[in-house]
DNA sequence: ATAAAGTCTATAATACTAGTAGACTTTAGT
DNA sequence: ACTAAAGTCTACTAGTATTATAGACTTTAT
């Protein structure tokens, strides 16, 4: 049951850009480098990352001087659960309750398999967070968790 | 997210032993090679398996001529967690937050870090099924959707 | 032009997964 | 005692996934 570092670190950097307002309209972009300083990760594994997000359709991003990345929707509108599904695959634990990637798992009888109902209950768990957790749930309670800890913003 | 072949093959197998009624009490033992033929499960690989489960505590066994293998305790006292744990290690998803196995993950900081919170929701949820379902139940729960199905039992 | 920034593909080291193999030990029955 | 049935234990292997690293390329602002 385990996030990869992909997912790990794809999740940290979209969390990120979620929590980073554009007080300066004008410069709504993140570079890779400063994503790869605030949050401790390879600048080089974090360019593939960022690619896979990009392409996936959850960032856009910006070439040249000036450019960086940034959000392809607004923040309330990206799910965890969509993050995690292009780095890491599908939620499920086993692929016979899988929605997104069903496939049998070799089991006598599906029908009547006790592991399968209960792995059913552990993939309904787990998908009614991510796909219920945005950027921006995240970003509020992240900044909440900060002012009860009596720190400033950033 | 996903639950190993090794894992899979140990929990259907404890499943497995859970649900057999040992109507014949003078034989409650079951052997690898028909568990491996129920299951449809490699006789190599189950008996790995079924030995790093005895050496954890959640089987016996007897050796010999008419030896096999049975549940070290009532099957209402053994959990999914805890064979989950001794075939494929911690149930986090991240290590930050895992109660077995807490390592810091590298996040700048810890305290405040919104994926930490999330994948905490996400490790309690799993550890509320696993640990809350013992084999006693999914042995139940198969019966009761056989029934449903109008099947006879085994 | 040039430098800043993202894009894309290949490669590599390491670990993990899912087995397979085989020699060994214990025990019941004769 | 012998034998066959059954679990025990350790080593090994092929394939795949993970976690990066490297470097050449493209786009764009100035």
């Amino acid at each position: 049951m385990r996030l990869s570092k992909r997912g790990e670190y794809g999740l940290r950097a979209m969390i990120m850009l979620a929590g980073t307002p554009h007080e300066d309209a004008s410069l709504p972009v993140v570079q890779i480098k400063e994503i790869s300083q605030r949050e401790q990760i390879s600048i080089k594994f974090l360019e593939q990352i960022l690619l896979t997000l990009k392409n996936a359709g959850l960032l856009h991003s910006k070439m040249g001087v000036g450019g960086g990345y940034y959000l392809a929707r607004p923040a309330s509108e990206i799910t965890l659960g969509q993050i995690f599904r292009v780095l890491d695959g599908p939620v499920a634990p086993i692929k016979c309750v899988s929605q997104m990637a069903y496939e049998p798992c070799g089991c006598p009888d599906e029908q009547t398999c006790g592991l399968r109902l209960v792995m059913g209950d552990v993939r309904n768990a787990i998908v009614d967070i991510l796909d219920h957790t945005s950027l921006e749930d995240v970003a509020k309670r992240q900044e909440s968790v900060r002012q009860s800890l009596g720190l400033t913003s950033q």
